[in-house]
DNA sequence: TAAACATTTTTTCTCGAGATTTTTTTGTAC
DNA sequence: GTACAAAAAAATCTCGAGAAAAAATGTTTA
């Protein structure tokens, strides 16, 4: 876990050396993609045995996913994989779009020309995978893992280490209800255009335009989850 | 730990059952307190015999304080007391006014009957601590904790989760700051009167001066700060 | 002297077994 | 059939010892 990044989900870049980061990077996986069901227990007993490792270490790793506040503890009574709602990813939005619209103005403020041409590569990055995705060629995983790279390199330049903080928890948590939308029929939607307007208001400096097309296009993905049939956040 | 709250710090409630979570107060206090200096190393070997627990169950309690980002934790190297600096009290208090202000605008709008005597009833212990305090029957942990519940009084009525949780973590770390001012000379300034007036304009549900008095307190204690002696953070 | 390497010491990480607590099941009375 | 109590089962929590890694120390060489 990096030092510099006080989110504990910033483990990745450097690859996870020992077990319970291994084992806490494969659980996060498996409750972001709905494999642990939203609000269901999770025995270390039982989970040892699928994550290869033993129960102290496990703990750990769960420990590790309460930061990410993906998985509740209560004393003496085990883990739960936190529950989702309707309500919650309101909530979520509603908070994200407050402060990602700061942080996006703060960075636009900040960010150099190296800052800017990392925004063009990422975005870069995403367009390719987008194409490979519609031909089938890669997983979704890919495709996700490509969409924060780029949303994370527009706020890279935001000096406010807390709001980035809270932003990656909250953005992390955005992605179990995307991942919810996947399957069902969804309204017409064109992902990439935003994230192209997007772009380039914000490497044009103007962060009043790049903040109100920021906000609209995290607040589409809450206009699609909220068309979800009701059974889809629990059961 | 409780499970409706977010937050891991909001253990306190229900007294702690398990070990693990006893260290983790004690662990929380002394971080909080100054007792382990910021940016230390937090070796386990050597405070599970100050703690009294084995080294797993310090471990535990270690990782719980990552979730309040008050320790940092990085593989195979251990973990560390978080540093604290006048930027980042900076960067607390100007995300602390965002979501502050906005979740005391949303309590006022939600509070109901229950919520203001509750308000009401956690000033008077502030201020009947506080009395104690000045004639020095009373610590100042005591009149932190009452602080601590009289803010927390006037955001209960606040419906986002979330903002909620950001400002109990945001609030906690700024106790870290307060407590360093405690034995320096001072601005002149009156505690009290600032939290009367809050009260006050809470209670006639003026959300707009409301808000503008509680930003106005939080920078406050930014501007005491500020007037440390520049190695009070370090060293 | 400074850098490169090998050795020792310290610290972190990991596991499995036992103690404690919670939950479930079973049994009994009304 | 319901309510309550006791026993059994399951799960969590805790510890100490050993394995793995990092840091510190000492030694050699240019």
């Amino acid at each position: 876990m990096s030092q510099d990044s006080l989110h504990a989900a910033a483990i990745e870049p450097n690859s996870p050396k020992t077990l319970a980061e291994n084992a806490y990077l494969q659980l996060r996986h498996d409750i972001v993609t709905g494999k642990h069901r939203p609000g269901s227990k999770l025995r270390v007993e039982h989970l040892k045995k699928q994550y290869q490792v033993g129960a102290g270490t496990l703990r750990e790793a769960l420990l590790l996913l309460v930061t990410d506040a993906l998985v509740t503890v209560q004393g003496q009574r085990g883990f739960r994989v936190a529950p989702i709602s309707l309500d919650d990813f309101q909530d979520i939005t509603r908070v994200r779009t407050v402060l990602e619209a700061e942080a996006l103005a703060l960075s636009i403020a900040h960010g150099d020309e190296v800052w800017e041409s990392n925004a063009v590569a990422a975005f870069h990055r995403l367009t390719r995978v987008e194409e490979r995705l519609h031909q089938g060629d890669v997983g979704f995983d890919e495709w996700e893992a490509r969409n924060r790279a780029f949303h994370s390199s527009l706020l890279a330049a935001c000096p406010s280490r807390w709001t980035l903080h809270f932003l990656s928890i909250l953005y992390q948590q955005s992605e179990r209800y995307r991942r919810l939308v996947l399957g069902n029929p969804t309204v017409p939607r064109d992902v990439h255009a935003e994230h192209s307007a997007l772009l380039e208001a914000t490497l044009q400096r103007d962060a009043k335009t790049a903040s109100r097309l920021l906000v609209h296009h995290i607040e589409k993905t809450l206009e699609v989850v909220r068309l979800l049939p009701a059974d889809s956040f629990g059961e």
